[in-house]
RNA sequence: GUGGGAUUAGCUUAGUUGGUUAAAGCGCCAGUUUGUGGCACUGGAGAUCAUGGGUUCAAAUCUCAUAUUCCACCCCA
């Protein structure tokens, strides 16, 4: 008891592996069928990465990172999510003068430093994707529909989906100041946080849970009502888009996404089944990101998904997949003659892409027996005098207590060509 | 960073107003006359009662601190 998984990390067992790789395998499908790569980076980036990417002022760069000097001096950070590390990589290889849109999904772990809650662990699991080299909004929409047939193919039906806007760069000053000065009238009512808020991200104010802030603002101008006319066609192009591909949507236009590299469409996929968080998936675009890292002008949309959390819903759905069951022998020796020849036997089976085990504990003949049907094999093997005398096998089923004679001399062809002919 | 609940065997839990050797189920191991599993029966191993202080003749039980966990604020996937 005394060494413990650090603080909001976890082991994820045999026992459930299998929805992991479930998840993992129907994610990638999709991924593929939608012209995704996959893409593999560091665990960690150059400190810089994050503060210019994700934002120097966000909660997560500014309280949220694993960060800290290596041994020879450099800044280091545990990567908080993909994005910036893939748009980094994405101009350190010169995708840039590849032909467009380049379309990369990735599979990684994530560790931000937070108090742990239902749905929120210090290191997390995210399924993501991001397609760089497209301002339209129908890579937007194309987007959005892989993950809902993603969703589909997990037995998830309905729409968890919400989409907004929140503009470009020039629009989201223009509205800032708006909103500053709503707010500056309103100033006494608002809670101390956002009080605080008010200079450093005005918009969040309107993400504020708190009672009188929520109705402070319910008056208050949104930005999806303020978009220019670019980012407001734009902002109709998704809707059509997705309306063309038969997806079902909200507009929330309360969402304001946290990393600042977010312009005009931001999405969540949410769902009260995961505690407070909600937010199972959440993306966007981000046109001005390649650009901050000195890649030129290259538009980018992306969204990230909590695998801990889309688990955590599809068991409160009742989707969990049964880990299909895969030909397993086991084989049973009696006597020390016979030892070697199951090992032997088992290498043989292995070598020809049949999962076999024999006894490596010391077991009797009958707890063998026992073991074997506990351990959820489907096959049992025994071998003993009887067997070497006369050179045949009963390989007996453990479903449905069956038995089969083998010769000893071709059984491993035969059960080759019996389990995977 | 701020609140509240919890922590007893691998797992789920019981443990009275503080009182001798901390209890059960599941799981694990073995056996029920060394050649056929799941069931049943019998036995066994396994707990410094989260950790460290304090109160007391005596602490799993009361108290303080710390850690972890769960939930909420906050933030996000």
């Amino acid at each position: 008891m005394k060494l413990t998984a650090p603080k909001g990390t976890r082991d994820i067992l045999p026992s459930e592996i299998g929805k992991w790789h479930f998840v993992e395998k129907q994610f990638m499908e999709v991924c593929s069928l939608f012209g995704y790569d996959e893409i593999r980076i560091p665990t960690f980036e150059s400190t810089e990465v994050f503060s210019r990417g994700v934002g120097d002022d966000t909660d997560v760069v500014q309280k949220e990172m694993y960060t800290f000097d290596d041994k020879g001096g450099r800044s280091i950070s545990l990567r908080p999510e993909g994005t910036a590390g893939i748009a980094r990589s994405f101009i350190e290889n010169g995708m840039g003068s590849m032909p467009f849109p380049i379309k990369l999904c990735y599979n990684i772990t994530a560790f931000r430093y937070e108090n742990v809650q239902k749905g929120r662990y210090r290191e997390f699991h995210q399924l993501g994707a991001e397609a760089f080299g497209s301002a339209g909004p129908r890579v937007d929409a194309e987007l959005i529909s892989m993950i809902s047939l993603f969703f589909r193919r997990l037995g998830i039906y309905d729409s968890m989906l919400r989409i907004n806007s929140i503009g470009c760069p020039e629009c989201r000053k223009k509205y800032n100041d708006s909103l500053k000065g709503f707010l500056l009238e309103r100033y006494e009512g608002l809670c101390k946080v956002c009080r605080d808020r008010y200079e450093a991200n005005p918009l969040r104010v309107l993400d504020c849970k708190d009672e009188r802030c929520k109705t402070v603002t319910a008056e208050a101008p949104l930005l999806s009502d303020s978009l220019c006319n670019d980012c407001a066609d734009h902002f109709v192009g998704l809707q059509e888009a997705l309306s063309d591909l038969d997806i079902d949507y909200e507009i929330d236009k309360r969402i304001v996404r946290g990393l600042d590299y977010y312009t005009r469409t931001v999405f969540e996929f949410i769902s009260e089944n995961v505690g407070t968080q909600g937010t199972i998936c959440g993306g966007g675009r981000y046109d001005g990101l390649i650009d901050q890292f000195g890649g030129g002008c290259v538009p980018g949309i992306g969204f990230a998904l909590g695998v801990e959390r889309l688990l955590m819903e599809m068991d409160s759905r009742g989707l969990v997949p049964g880990e299909n069951e895969k030909v397993s022998l086991y084989i049973a020796s009696i006597g020390d003659e016979t030892v070697a020849l199951a090992h032997r036997l088992c290498f043989d089976l292995r070598k020809n892409g049949i999962a076999a085990e024999t006894d490596l504990t010391g077991r009797s003949f009958r707890a063998a027996l026992k073991y074997a049907g506990k351990a959820g094999f489907t096959h049992l093997m025994i071998i003993g005098k009887d067997e070497t005398d006369s050179g045949v096998v009963k390989l007996k089923s453990l479903k449905d207590a069956s038995e089969k004679d083998y010769d000893l001399t071709d059984l491993v062809e035969r059960l080759k060509e019996e389990f995977y002919g």
